[in-house]
RNA sequence: GGAGAGGUGGCUGAGCGGUUAAAAGCACCGGUCUUGAAAACCGGCAGGGGCGCGAGUCCCUCGUGGGUUCGAAUCCCACCCUCUCCGCCA
């Protein structure tokens, strides 16, 4: 969420900025809501101020036994006018909300303008791709011919894009999550993080899925109300909700693993083969709660911090940083890692960092005590896959495959799970 | 699932219809004293928001949302959360 004083003072900069990333905002039905909020608010205030010096009066009165008849006849006429007037004011507030909670955050000033993801602007590259002497299969051909990846039986099960794994590539897969927990926590001084995977409207409404991207989610309609979490951002940036942290608990970094799910409403026909865009998958995940004045460093770090696992698992990956028009709702500056695909000849998103400032700790209410100034200030927040499982996994298979379709284990997974190829099952 | 108790400021905790945004203690910050520190003493110390160039001033918030009332932390209703006991259970 935007800061609503800045909306007040800095309107059409604001909307220059927001139109960099696409968004058309309605500066006119934010200039005719403010200018009634700020009418109707004041009038209630003073009202408010009007009966409160009436209702001591009466207090007055009667403790020295006078009679309060008339002042209490005023005060009920008050009374009803304040109510309207209260009413009025609660209506034009929660339109402004609904305004203010739609809108995205507004790009860093280093963010390359665009419209989509070809304005993107790739930063550096690690790793060469390696040369085949033979044709490279995709994941879906290697994990079938192995007999240890099966999407008929998940469809059986449950639908499309779901997998089923078993043998060494589901040991491969759970080897993953804790070689990457291994590192963040042992190697970049990050805290291991247990949460809930049901999450409330709340807590989604902090870290900016909710209200606009509902149809994204997974809803549990009950007695209560909850949605399976898209992604760990959401229960691990949640932690610091309500909450004033003081100065020396800065920064906080938590890693978490955690299952994701996405109903990937809206990406009919996309991805629908193989691994790569599930209902359900893997992710572990970094969360960085900051100072304000050290987040730009933090992305960097964070991105860093996710960028050590592609090269410790020997696969080549480019890093990018995304343009306006491609950023996501609440960042306000991303760098996507892309790993090689040989299959596809391309590099394909494996994690996405990004520095969301104070845009989630303003939803959140997520505050840091400044010494400096003793008050209460807003934190910043960033987050990154470090990495996403699934799709680390099918780049292992198709990278580390070779003639016959065997896949050999990265060296530093062969602690976890030993250093025999992935063969065929028997 | 059944029965009961409770949710007040950073923490402990009083208040249970009218100068109570809230006693007291702890913690924290500043000062006096001291070579320095501690102790003692003095003072300060919730968050959010409106209006105003400013000094300032006003409003909201005692789990959340409704209600009663001229007036609610205090009364009523619903919900959420915590704790205790019984039952069930990985």
């Amino acid at each position: 969420m935007l800061d609503s004083r800045l909306l007040r003072q800095d309107l059409n900069q604001v909307a220059a900025r927001l139109a960099t990333r696409g968004m058309q905002l309605d500066v006119a039905r934010i200039e005719q809501l403010e200018a009634s909020r700020k009418d109707v608010q004041v009038a209630v205030q003073k009202l408010q101020a009007e009966r409160n010096a009436g209702a001591k009066a009466i207090g007055k009165a009667k403790a020295q036994g006078q009679d309060a008849a008339p002042l209490l006849a005023a005060a009920a006429e008050l009374s009803d006018k304040l109510k309207a007037a209260e009413a009025r004011l609660a209506d034009i507030q929660a339109q402004l909300d609904d305004l203010l909670l739609g809108i995205p955050n507004l790009p860093h000033a280093s963010v390359p303008v665009g419209k989509s993801e070809h304005d993107n602007v790739e930063m550096r590259r690690w790793g060469a791709p390696r040369t085949f002497d033979f044709e490279p299969k995709d994941h879906v051909d290697l994990g079938a011919a192995l007999g240890q990846m099966d999407f008929d039986a998940a469809a059986k099960i449950s639908g499309a894009r779901f997998v089923v794994m078993s043998g060494p590539l589901a040991r491969m897969h759970r080897a993953l999550i804790q070689f990457m927990l291994d590192l963040h926590t042992q190697e970049h001084g990050y805290t291991e993080t247990y949460v809930p995977y049901l999450v409330n409207a709340d807590s989604l409404r902090g870290t900016g899925q909710l209200p606009k991207f509902e149809q994204d989610l997974f809803a549990l309609k009950g007695e209560q109300n909850y949605y399976l979490i898209p992604t760990a951002e959401v229960p691990v940036t949640n932690i610091v909700r309500d909450i004033i942290i003081e100065a020396n608990y800065l920064p906080r970094k938590y890693v978490c693993h955690t299952p994701c799910f996405r109903s990937e409403a809206g990406s009919y026909g996309k991805d629908t083969r193989g691994m790569i865009r599930q209902h359900q998958f893997e992710k572990v995940e970094l969360v960085q709660i900051v100072r304000p004045q050290e987040s730009y460093q933090a992305l960097e770090a964070l991105t860093a911090h996710a960028e050590t696992v592609l090269q410790k698992l020997e696969l080549p990956y480019r890093v990018v940083t995304l343009c306006t028009g491609d950023m996501g709702f609440a960042a306000a500056k991303t760098y996507d890692i892309e790993v090689w695909l040989p299959s596809q000849r391309r590099y394909r998103e494996i994690s996405s960092c990004s520095n969301f400032e104070d845009f989630q700790a303003r939803r959140m209410q997520a505050r840091w005590r400044n010494p400096e100034t003793g008050k209460p200030e807003l934190v910043h927040t960033l987050n990154g896959s470090g990495l996403a499982v699934g799709r680390t996994l099918v780049a292992i298979m198709e990278n580390y495959q070779d003639r016959e379709g065997n896949i050999a284990i990265p060296s530093v997974l062969q602690k976890y799970i030993g250093a025999d190829k992935i063969i065929r099952n028997v």
